[in-house]
DNA sequence: GAGCACTGC
């Protein structure tokens, strides 16, 4: 590996880990840190009393890289070197070096804080400053104190913020190491387009017809614009004069493609570094153009890649701890996002990035780094975890942060942990709330599984969470032209929740492929996702396990079956789930079929038309739901939502009642009493008053004034 | 009657 430039820096690298217990190391793409830094400190003798750990954001990037690691010392995978990954884990007790993501480290410090059987912890790519990576940081800072003597750190970053990092580790030395990129010439427009779907056309054009061979990859923000980029562009490159220019092929790149489509999709590992390769390469005389997301910044890479257009845009999913609401918006990148972008164009030889802005903008308006993850996202997982640990010396909430998260998020997070009895009304962590730091779910969904057990409904709960846990929608869309045209006969019907909503769907779902007995072919030909579905059979499978010990009922998906078929209103998981969601409750309007949020700044909000839940025969839905998730694209939804009774909601009201999130946050509030800590107490009392039968229809009719002024200003 | 960038335990 003589042509690694990290190889040069060896003895450098040894002597700094040897002075000092942190160190920083800046090395661009391709400088060979992920794959190098750990044999390194493993030659050196680092790896005899404990193991090397290194972290990846991604489960990708962890195998392919303990792949090619144990590759190049000529030992077998998951004996010197293995990895660990959810589901997955190639490790044995003569494993030295370990990859596994930032994650399953986290996990592993629930039960051995110190994680005392390292002896090394490489914290990777921590410039894409990952929820989790954060946390990391945060813990790695306060075991660098505890074990001084016996463990080094490293973090590694591919970009500006290396001092950052460094201030942070009280001034741990930083080391530069060059990448092996080309030099890649950037090109700014001179004003902002005004459409840049449009600008991204005329550019790919202009690049198609004036420059000398290579491929074209254009970051774009969203599926949509992509498939009218890709038409477009097909378009108008079919009616260019024939002969004038080469060939082209135009493809689509983004997460929702099935992995078929994504071309060529291996897991080859690229010779420098080890990310994950799309596509096969172009014919001759033929040109590539490949429309993608931010999907193509990271987590795939397109070889063959020589020029880059740059929208300026990204979408970027934020929390809002107020509202309780996520949106989904199209943001400005940052500038390291910009040059990780125009990184893309110089991996084969000199390329050229067109940036479709002018570069006045890039200097001024742009972002030096992108927003960490951790104030952009709901808290009260994390909070859950962090009380978990127990640190004696660090006050949770006064964490040592790399960029601390808001106070208002922070109490926003506790004041969900203590409606759903992960922590009582002065902040500490319950017996409940240990067990549920436990689960590898969110905090309501842990909540939902003890409730659950208690009240004799597990094994349904364990798969109403496992459904939940698989994000990206797993039901057919029905509508889509797409999906009529695949599927020729009726698609087999599914079932739709008994009017209980969509958790109840979930449940029938999944107990209906179990009576297919988890055929493949059954999903296929119900159009349920494939993938999605198997990856609910391993998160089912994990739940149980962890649950085995407490469990009071059988956790198998048949346990429910005899009973559920006497009593169809599957009363049991709802009040259960009314429990975990405590904190995420809704009221039907009076005479209205909005609803309006329970706990949070009241807002009026609507069923998501893509639930299962729909209106009864007088055009009404019911008076109280629970919701998985707040969102607001055209309008706030609601989505994932199922039907709970009035008389389960009045211990929410009563404990939102008695709510002082001064008590919950300790000294916290005191600091932000000035700032926005404000806008809290102000929620206590609305909801209080917002009870009384008077109150509420006003606010009903003011709310329902907002929602009309906001939809006249569209 | 709407649409979803990307990760992870």
């Amino acid at each position: 590996m003589a042509h690694l430039p990290i190889v040069q820096f060896e003895e450098q690298i040894i002597r700094t880990v040897e002075d000092n217990s942190v160190v920083v190391v800046i090395g661009e793409t391709g400088s060979g840190k992920s794959t190098q830094l750990s044999q390194m400190l493993h030659r050196h003798g680092y790896s005899k009393r404990g193991i090397i750990g290194v972290t990846q954001p991604r489960r990708v990037a962890a195998v392919s890289v303990a792949r090619r690691v144990a590759q190049e010392l000529g030992v077998k995978l998951g004996e010197e070197v293995g990895y660990a990954i959810r589901f997955e884990d190639r490790t044995s007790d003569l494993t030295r070096i370990k990859y596994l993501t930032d994650g399953v480290l986290l996990r592993e410090s629930l039960s051995d804080p110190e994680l005392s059987h390292y002896s090394v912890i490489i914290l990777d790519e921590a410039h894409e400053r990952s929820l989790n990576t954060d946390i990391l940081l945060g813990l790695v800072k306060r075991l660098t104190k505890l074990r001084a003597s016996n463990l080094k750190v490293l973090i590694t970053s591919a970009t500006l913020d290396g001092e950052k990092v460094s201030e942070f580790f009280s001034e741990s030395p930083i080391l530069n190491v060059p990448g092996k990129l080309y030099p890649v010439e950037v090109v700014y427009s001179r004003e902002r387009p005004i459409s840049y779907t449009e600008s991204c056309l005329k550019t790919a054009l202009d690049i198609h017809r004036k420059e000398p061979e290579g491929d074209v990859l254009i970051f774009m923000t969203g599926q949509d614009d992509i498939e009218k980029l890709v038409s477009k562009l097909e378009n108008k490159i079919r009616g260019l004069e024939e002969g004038s220019c080469m060939d082209a092929i135009i493809l689509p790149l983004h997460g929702s493609l099935p992995p078929e489509m994504q071309a060529g999709f291996s897991l080859f590992p690229f010779p420098f570094s080890c990310e994950v390769k799309v596509f096969s390469p172009a014919p001759p005389n033929c040109r590539r153009f490949i429309v993608a997301t931010n999907i193509a910044e990271t987590s795939l890479t397109v070889d063959g890649v020589v020029y880059v257009v740059d929208s300026g845009y990204v979408k970027q999913r934020q929390y809002n701890p107020s509202t309780g609401m996520y949106s989904l918006d199209v943001v400005q990148i940052s500038k390291v996002q910009a040059n990780q972008r125009a990184g893309r164009a110089g991996r084969t030889r000199p390329g050229k990035c067109y940036r479709l802005y002018p570069s006045l903008m890039y200097q001024d308006e742009l972002l030096d780094v992108t927003v960490p993850e951790i104030q952009r996202t709901s808290l009260a997982g994390t909070v859950l975890y962090l009380k978990s640990l127990d640190l004696p010396d660090i006050d949770i909430l006064k964490f040592d942060f790399l960029d601390p998260p808001s106070a208002e998020s922070l109490e926003d997070a506790l004041k969900q942990l203590y409606l759903i009895d992960a922590i009582d009304e002065n902040g500490a962590i319950t017996s409940i709330g240990r067990t549920m730091a436990e689960l590898p779910l969110e905090p309501s969904l842990s909540r939902t599984l003890l409730e659950a057990n208690e009240n004799g409904c597990l094994s349904q709960a364990l798969t109403v969470a496992a459904m939940l846990s698989a994000e990206t929608s797993l039901l057919p869309n029905r509508s889509s032209k797409n999906n009529e045209k695949k599927r020729k006969q009726e698609p087999v019907e599914l079932p739709t929740g008994s009017g209980y909503g969509d958790h109840i769907q979930m449940l029938q779902i999944y107990e209906q492929w179990d009576r297919n007995g988890y055929d493949i072919r059954w999903c296929r030909d119900t159009g349920l996702q494939e993938r999605g579905m198997v990856f609910v059979k391993d998160v089912r499978k994990q739940l149980s396990q962890i649950m085995q010990k407490i469990a009071k009922g059988s956790t198998d998906v048949r346990a429910n079956r005899r009973y559920r078929e006497s009593e169809h209103d599957y009363r049991n998981l709802r009040k259960a789930l009314c429990v975990g969601y405590a904190n995420r409750l809704a009221e039907r309007m009076i005479q209205h079929n909005g609803y309006r949020t329970i706990g949070f700044k009241p807002q009026l909000i609507q069923v998501h038309p893509s639930s299962v839940l729909k209106a009864d025969d007088d055009g009404m839905f019911p008076n109280y739901v629970v919701y998985h998730e707040l969102i607001a694209t055209s309008r706030p939804y609601m989505r994932n939502l199922c039907t709970v009774e009035m008389r389960w909601v009045s211990p929410i009201f009563k404990k939102l009642e008695n709510l002082d999130v001064s008590k919950l946050s300790g000294g916290l509030h005191r600091d932000v009493r000035n700032g926005e800590g404000k806008s809290l107490e102000l929620t206590k009392k609305e909801n209080v008053a917002a009870r009384t039968p008077d109150d509420h229809e006003s606010r009903v009719l003011a709310a329902r004034e907002r929602f009309l002024a906001r939809k006249a200003q569209k």
